[in-house]
DNA sequence: CCGATACATCGATGCTTGTCAATATTGATG
DNA sequence: CATCAATATTGACAAGCATCGATGTATCGG
């Protein structure tokens, strides 16, 4: 078994649009119970249920349980993984403190050096 | 005709192991040529053209066609805009910065209000 | 114009995933 | 223990998606 890469688990977690909404209405309030997101999202409690169990295994929620009710809330890992792909994504990002004082200074307009040239 | 939101369409790009290997070649590069995508990636040509299409839709990357070969580059755009998301899963991100001050202070503890308390 | 190379598009295919109804589980309450 | 409400799990199904081979298009050199 592959074990899939945690950031690709966190991406894919929130590249829903039903999950996204739930983040987003995480993100407005401390903690939010599970019976509030049928209301919000357009779907049955099952899907619910199944879509927080994702955003779960993904670390991108916590859930605790109190009385019947289980109130979710995010974990704050998740923004900050996800900040660090978001800074994977800038231009030149990887590129050493050094390099970036030299404008267009990393990896020479790669000319290809595979195979053969076009003839 | 639902138009898909952004955010989305942006998080699907990043969702695949193939698509975020790409991106991050890209970001270790200024710019990479698209024959250069196959060696890293372990699929073939048309797999890889598929992928740069879809970071190309979802505005990841952009494209510059020099002679023979087309050279990709990381969008600007795109980290700007995860990093929106990003800041989104903080928790109590969307609260005004004053609030952040007093600790615990924002929506308190949401009490359910649907339907009936159990029983 | 011809051949070669880089890349895109098409059509088929198998796997993944979002969704639901039905059912099970868990916890509170009487 | 019986019952009710909240949530999880199961099984089924359809839609979506990643992948590939085959083929089309574009660009260059001669």
């Amino acid at each position: 078994m592959k074990p899939i890469e945690p950031d690709i688990k966190l991406l894919q977690a929130l590249a829903d649009p039903t999950r996204l909404a739930i983040v987003r209405e995480l993100g407005g309030a401390a903690e939010v119970c599970a019976c509030d997101f049928t209301g919000c999202c357009d779907v049955r409690q099952p899907t619910v249920s199944h879509h927080l169990k994702v955003l779960r295994e993904a670390g991108v929620i916590t859930s605790e349980r109190r009385g019947t009710w289980i109130y979710y809330r995010l974990d704050p890992s998740a923004a900050t993984r996800l900040g660090a792909i978001a800074r994977e994504l800038i231009p030149g990002g990887l590129i050493p403190a050094t390099a970036l004082r030299r404008p267009g200074a990393n990896a020479p307009a790669s000319t290809p050096e595979r195979g053969s040239a076009p003839n």
